[in-house]
DNA sequence: CTGAACTTTCAAATAATTTTGAAAAATGTG
DNA sequence: CACATTTTTCAAAATTATTTGAAAGTTCAG
């Protein structure tokens, strides 16, 4: 296989994968461009290279930019904008999910604490206290370990997982 | 607040944390309702419930039951099928992530592997092959934790987790 | 076997999301 | 400051995803 072509096919495939799970398209096939190139890259080559729009490849760098997975630089005597991912897949990774986890995790957190004072004794009050409080617990416990995650050295992690695995 | 308030607002809730992790919002919904139902629902209780139309119900109907998080059930004398989910918030939780690991992680493994057979050597081929072999070994090491977090007992994970986080 | 009750299918309609592109705003240079 | 370059914005258009509803299919009691 050709780079071009594994290059298009990594490309793909990242836009796909991160459709999946809720993040644009365009998003994601940005971020695999600026992940596999040896560097930085202006609007206009993204534009070039991913056959978009100049508003939506802005749109989309601000995006990576907001979630801390592209910067952007300055080349001395030109004054376009150069962007780069941040390479480090594992810092990639642990930002992806330190940023979901603030995102998507903690505002249904706040959702649920807000569901504890339903009044009443009948079945149905009882399987729905039931129900939210476990989900709540469950919650409470998930964000606990994705916080020590993100937060700890890899190493760490890395031994705590192996000795899990073994 | 009200059963019926908490309820919609649960419904809500759950209807909009999917949608923000790719699963299809009414999907979600249909879930929801389930969950904190007492007992099992009819498609035409499901419904009326939710005010959509019965395609929409049975399609999501079916797509829960192939995630194995709805099951389905007869009751004598009646011609129509009953709903129910799995109540057991762990089971479901572990359940949404083998499937998703299934679904979604496996394929990606499958094409990244795909791209190890790049020709050249070329600085920008050394940092498409980098990049690659990176997230390749950071999503087999997740499937492997994703793989014993799903399969094991789930007082076995916990006090696990509760060591990892003293 | 018949027909009522229920479930499934799927083309068309609707809704939601994403993308475009051109105008406006911002920036930096001389 | 003037102006050329670059970035940002955002309403309209295009695309994608979801939903509807009616027809077709299935099931089962009599």
């Amino acid at each position: 296989m050709t780079l071009d072509e594994g290059k298009a096919k990594f490309i793909q495939a990242w836009g796909t994968f991160g459709s999946k799970w809720g993040i644009n398209r365009t998003m994601a096939q940005v971020h695999a461009l600026l992940l596999i190139a040896p560097n930085s890259l202006s609007a206009d080559e993204i534009m070039d290279a991913l056959d978009i729009s100049r508003g939506n490849a802005n749109m989309n760098l601000r995006a990576l930019i907001d979630w801390a997975l592209v910067m952007k630089e300055f080349k001395p005597g030109d004054r376009k904008e150069y962007f780069y991912a941040e390479k480090d897949i594992w810092k990639v990774g642990t930002q992806i999910v330190a940023q979901r986890k603030k995102r998507e995790l903690e505002p249904i957190r706040e959702i649920l604490s807000s569901l504890d004072n339903i009044e009443g004794d009948s079945e149905e009050v009882e399987v729905f206290r039931k129900t939210v409080h476990e989900i709540t617990e469950i919650s409470a416990a998930t964000d606990r370990i994705l916080e020590k995650i993100t937060k700890s050295d890899r190493n760490w992690i890395l031994s705590t997982f192996i000795k899990m695995l073994s």
